[in-house]
DNA sequence: CGCGATTTGTGCACACCTTCACAAGCGCCT
DNA sequence: AGGCGCTTGTGAAGGTGTGCACAAATCGCG
């Protein structure tokens, strides 16, 4: 129930991390969120043509400081060439190597409606690494129902597919009163990632992670900087004072 | 082009905050990224019959640290009563107020698709706050349209229907190269915040805030972590050994 | 072969955020 | 009225993240 910060496990044996093989990068977190976002620009600037990249480059195609870059790119020892940049194509490598994305990763969804339906159509998926291999729902008139090759299956189904199929990560898109029901046959099965569309705090063994994605939240924070803009334009003080282009993105 | 957080316009009048009317409060980013969390809990709290709710039993619905509420709360001048805790009712109304959702704000969708579709029938938008007035595409036969009791219009129409309506919000969910060219409209006309589910980086003014969800980002950040514990159990040291549940919500 | 232009990698200072721990305040019960 | 238990609000400490500014490294060219 409590909560706790993804890295390093706070208490465990210090100066143990040296080992030679498989030595997993420790990266922090804030850098973990922006390394999807470096990958995806470099495709970008891959299919236009580039083979080497700066970090001003890259760093203006992804939307971030290029020193905070650098220090990423830093973290997880890949090596750019002083005078020249990135290897393009070496640094995709590597970030899809670190965000473990060399093995397609199987995907679940649970819960086939209005939502359900778009994510199951999305092409985003399978391009980015991933792959869905199975959906569930629990309501009989879906069972059954065929949506881009892939039948719905009963949610009881899940815990003996979920071994056959070796799945990894859990989408949760069904109302919130039943999301959590769901998370406990998702961990029963094995998996130990979910990713939650239900509006709704999920409990979860220390070993599963779970991300949200809440709508109705973003709306909100806008919503708050829509007011504060509202209020500062309408005082006598002055015009909004910001500087320059700002985009908040979605992250832990 | 460059980044910049949203709060405190760093250089403002000190020791101005004791103005009687308007005087705006300037929250930290972390705490409002959490207070439509509380808000919600809040909500259900309220139905389950709760009159007052303590620090502790409200974290622990929002899924955080009760330090952490009561500095949230603290910020935004609510008070609660020592030795009882707040009043739900009163909470809600001042959360409501900070994030301007006492005006309900009006918002349009643009992009019919997939993802689209299933957003113009999502309720969870009218029930928290929001209210999807007008919905554009520019394919010709999405136009007309009628979904959830609107007519999808011509994208052409969004500068004339965004000041009919008062629109303060877009949200767009067009494929990532139609993206920016939509944002430049919605800006034109007049739209100050918008959401944008492309998996691209927008370039807006600066008194525009961006918000962005991207599905695949969250997925690889998933699989990040099933990278590393896969690699730490596999590793001689030992299980995993960390502590309690882990909830990682979506933020800036 | 050396020089200058370029770009990486990082030390450092600062700002923000989180969490603990506890004094101050409040209501209830006797 | 007084004491007691509970809960808030916050000072202080530690951690995390950010961004500047610059030394070190590399390439290309004369
Ligand atoms: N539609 C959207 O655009 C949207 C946007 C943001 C968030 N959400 C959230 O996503 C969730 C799904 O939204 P929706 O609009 O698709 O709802 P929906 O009602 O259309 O679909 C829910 C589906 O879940 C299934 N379901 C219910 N209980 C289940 C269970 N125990 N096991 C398996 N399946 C079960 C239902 O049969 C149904 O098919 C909701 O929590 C909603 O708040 C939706
Ligand atoms: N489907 C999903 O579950 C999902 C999930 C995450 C992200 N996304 C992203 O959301 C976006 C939309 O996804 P989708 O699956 O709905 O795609 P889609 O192709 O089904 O729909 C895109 C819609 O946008 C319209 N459009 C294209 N150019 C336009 C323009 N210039 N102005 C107005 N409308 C225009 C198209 O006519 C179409 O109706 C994509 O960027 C996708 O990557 C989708």
């Amino acid at each position: 129930m409590s909560q706790q910060r993804h890295g390093s496990t706070p208490g465990n044996a210090p100066g143990e991390r040296t080992g030679a093989v498989t030595a997993f990068p420790d990266l922090p977190e804030a850098t973990i969120a922006r390394l999807p976002e470096y990958l995806r620009a470099l495709h970008n600037l891959g299919e236009a043509g580039a083979d080497t990249v700066s970090s001003e480059g890259l760093s203006a195609a992804a939307g971030v400081n290029s020193a905070k870059l650098r220090k990423d790119l830093s973290h997880l020892g890949s090596y750019g060439t002083r005078g020249v940049g990135y290897d393009v194509t070496l640094l995709i490598e590597q970030i899809e190597y670190v965000l473990g994305l060399d093995q397609r990763r199987a995907v679940c969804l649970v819960g086939l409606g209005n939502l359900g339906h778009a994510l199951a159509g999305y092409d985003g998926f399978a391009s980015r690494g991933f792959k869905i291999v199975a959906l569930f729902d629990a309501d009989a008139s879906k069972v059954g129902e065929e949506i881009q090759g892939l039948t719905v299956r009963h949610i009881e189904e899940l815990g003996r597919v979920a071994v056959e199929e070796n799945i990894a990560i859990g989408v949760i898109a069904t109302p919130a009163g039943a999301a959590q029901a769901v998370a406990d046959v998702l961990v029963d099965a094995g998996v130990t990632s979910i990713l939650n569309f239900a509006p709704c705090v999920l409990s979860v063994p220390a070993n599963v992670d779970v991300r949200k994605v809440d709508l109705a939240i973003e709306l909100q924070i806008l919503s708050f900087h829509e007011h504060r803009k509202a209020s500062l334009t309408a005082l006598p003080g002055g015009r909004s004072a910001t500087a320059a282009g700002n985009q908040e993105a979605v992250g832990s």
